[in-house]
RNA sequence: GGAGAGAUGGCUGAGUGGCCGAAAGCACCGGUCUUGAAAACCGGCAGGGAUGUAAGUCUCUCGUGAGUUCGAAUCUCACUCUCUCCGCCA
């Protein structure tokens, strides 16, 4: 959320920035900035009859204990209140729909983000490996599993329905390696603290990172209750500390946590249909960082090595891409992703998303620190990435270490963590 | 699922209708003392909002939301959450 203030002090810098981005909500942002003066101009008139109301409240007090005679005064307060008698309700319920329309606007993005469209348009940063020739004709991750008899899609269909999918055998063992590899690598030498949050989260939480109330039809609603599965580790970690304000030594506070990741995928039916790419279910090792306003661009650069440092023991080919400003999520201020070669897709795809979302989600969450140098409490900025997307990672590791048996290496770094290295057929 | 207890500032905790945005302690910040530190002593220290160049003034907030009252942390109602006991259960 954007602080009403700054949005209507900085409209003409923050309208120039909104227009490349996708679906902006132009009505949201018209009524928020025409109907502020007449939000103040209600406070102003609401508080002055308090004060009037407190003031004779304040004497009556006075008589009565002296003995007085005071019910000109009550009668008089009577009068006040008839005559503000509204204006309070009235103030309520336009300070709610401000509200509810700042909640749909989105984050105003760093400087550096190019303008753009859509995903064409996102900014080459670097490439890091060469994909690999093969001297065979080579399989995607879909053929490769299923001949290994690791990956089942078939059953997964029918125990619960399309885009889900159950591992076998060496498959969960590679998935589990991963998982557990990841998050070593995290808390030992990227000074994150493991967490197991839980996998469902009420709305308040969900609109703390801002999955509501824009994205309510990409998530799985549990029936009865305020809860929700999980997009995202993001959500719960970052709603951590909720409605809190911390000490300044406390920043940064680095998280990490494994959690399965719930999607409905809405929208998106045609899309990725093979394979486990797009999945209702799926594993990631998120990467969260509470930091310090002055520091969370340089946090953002760390937070984004930590992913890329996944690809790299692994020797899995990747780029980083800088999002351009149709692509930048609705809450990020500037977003890296990264992309890992695909060889049955002779393509990189996305396997992480590491954001800076500034003040963001934090204004929304009400997560603030105390100044060391005094002062007022004000907002910590929130940065969140994968570290990585697992079922992806376990995409590519099938994919670029094929052999033309049809088996599957696993890669030096991760074998330590399977207790074997390499997967043959296991039907 | 049944019964009971509770929710107050960063933390502990007092406060049952006005003198309470709130005692006291801890933590924290500044100062005195000290070669330095500790201790001791002195002072400061909740959050949001309106207005103002500022100092300040006003307003709201004692889990949340309604209500009673001239006036609510305190009384009433609903809700949420936490804890204890019983039942059930991995």
């Amino acid at each position: 959320m954007l602080d009403l203030r700054w949005l209507v002090e900085n409209e003409a810098t923050y309208k120039n920035c909104l227009k490349t981005r996708n679906n902006f909500p132009k009505d949201s942002l018209e009524f928020v900035l025409s109907k502020d003066s007449e939000r103040r101009k209600l406070i102003q008139e609401v508080e002055a009859f308090r004060a009037q109301k407190n003031q004779i409240a304040k004497e009556v007090g006075q008589l009565k204990r002296t003995g007085g005679d005071a019910s000109a005064l009550m009668e008089k307060s009577i009068q006040i209140s008839k005559n503000m008698d509204g204006l309070d309700a009235k103030l309520n319920e336009l300070n709610q729909e401000i509200e509810n329309h700042l909640l749909s606007i989105p984050n105003m993005l760093h400087s550096d983000v190019p303008e753009g469209k859509g995903a064409e348009e996102n900014k080459l940063i670097k490439t890091i490996g060469t994909p690999r020739k093969f001297d065979f004709d080579i399989k995607d991750h879909h053929d490769l599993g299923v001949n290994l008899g690791i990956i089942d899609f078939d059953r997964a269909s029918r125990m619960a329905s399309t885009r889900f999918t159950t591992l076998v055998g060496k498959g969960a063992k590679l998935e589990r390696a991963l998982i557990q590899f990841m998050l070593d690598l995290h808390t030992e030498k990227h000074g994150y603290t493991e967490m197991l949050p839980p996998l469902m989260a009420n709305s308040k939480a969900l609109t703390g990172t801002s999955q509501l109330p824009k994205f309510k039809e990409d998530l799985f609603k549990i029936d009865g209750f305020d809860l929700f599965l999980i997009p995202t580790a993001e959500v719960t970690i970052t709603n951590y500390f909720r409605e809190e304000i911390l000490g300044e030594d406390q920043l940064p506070s680095l998280f990490t946590g494994y959690t399965p990741c719930f999607r409905s995928e809405a929208g998106s039916y045609g899309k990725d249909t093979r394979g486990l790419i797009r999945q209702h279910q799926f594993d990631k090792v998120e990467l969260v960082q509470f930091c310090h306003p002055d520091y969370s661009w340089q946090a953002h650069e760390l937070l984004t090595s930590a992913a890329e440092k996944v690809l790299e023991l692994l020797e899995l080919p990747y780029q980083r891409m800088l999002l351009c400003s149709g692509d930048t999520g609705f809450g990020a201020a500037k977003t890296y992703d990264l992309e890992v070669w695909l060889p049955g897709q002779s393509a990189y795809r996305e396997i992480s998303s590491c954001s800076n979302f500034c003040d963001f989600q934090a204004r929304r969450a009400g997560i603030r620190f105390k100044p060391k140098e005094g002062g007022k409490p004000r907002f910590v900025h929130t940065l969140n990435g994968s570290g990585l997307a697992v079922g992806r990672t376990l995409v590519a590791i099938l994919e670029n270490y094929q052999e033309k048996d049809g088996s599957v290496t696993i890669p030096k770094a991760l074998q330590k963590y399977t207790g074997f290295e390499r997967i043959e057929s296991q039907k």
